[in-house]
DNA sequence: ATCGTTGCAAACGGTTTGCAATTCG
DNA sequence: CGAATTGCAAACCGTTTGCAACGAT
């Protein structure tokens, strides 16, 4: 019994009473596809390539869709500005972001996760989510940037 | 010996050929009076409000130029919004952000900026800084929530 | 048929820029 | 004095909105 995140999107809809359309579809399906770093003006880009009449509009619309219903989140860039990654079937991560070749590297931290929560715990604050990134250079930029 | 924001900051512009002005004072004198959470249309209200000739861009340009320089650091909102808070004198930390009031708890913890160094490491990732907030709610908003 | 959804273009908010006038050193 | 800086207004970019046409159920 699979559950296809196509599905797990149809069933929140209908739950909604929301519709699902061909654009919403092939939005989702894009955010699928593309592991990360996908930016609004990214997904426009290439969808309307295929689709001349798809707007803009539409493919914002549609990721606040589906950032509320949790199905997407947002990552940060160095430079201040963020994309979105699909949440289907991948546990909490947090990022690692390359300034120089933007690569994002996916780290989670379970000790850090429990620390986190004690924090929260002793200032009686409750977390909700959290957002977490280190930046600096991957491996290979690092050897570049010797001097 | 005391070394004043201030005094380092005229050191700065020195080396860098630039001037000190009585904009950038008073811009830099408006972040170490608000603890935090200084946006950069509040500071451009409250400032102008004295000196009503005070322009945004010049703003904006005090602010980069701070940020280049070390001396002020971003602090990201909920709703995804930024603000600034300057960093002379106050050691690294994180934060954590209540949804409801906006209040802006700070922490430390040197056993997670410990864990981020080794994970760094792993990756063989040169790490440069690092955004951590925590986003949820504050003591008095978590017990107002409760339904 | 109904009501949600779409594309469009105009509006928006935050940030930036070009330029002539001003100010610091 | 000369270079850096400023204020202004226009430009800019990413995002949102009002609206009439469209499409899914």
């Amino acid at each position: 019994m699979k559950t296809s995140p196509q599905k797990v999107f149809q069933q929140y809809l209908e739950a909604q009473g929301l519709k699902l359309t061909k654009q919403r579809t092939s939005i989702l399906e894009y955010l699928l596809r593309a592991q990360n770093h996908s930016t609004p003006e990214r997904i426009y880009r290439d969808l309307s390539a295929q689709d001349a009449t798809l707007g803009r509009a539409t493919v914002f619309r549609t990721l606040h869709l589906l950032e509320r219903a949790g199905f997407v989140g947002k990552i940060l860039f160095a430079d201040g500005s963020h994309g979105y990654e699909h949440k289907f079937a991948r546990p909490h991560h947090d990022h690692m972001v390359c300034v120089d070749c933007k690569q994002v590297i996916e780290f989670t931290n379970p000790t850090i996760e429990k620390l986190q929560d004690q924090i929260s715990r002793e200032f009686q604050f409750t977390p909700l989510w959290h957002t977490h990134e280190i930046f600096g250079r991957c491996r290979k930029c690092s050897q570049k940037a010797v001097v």
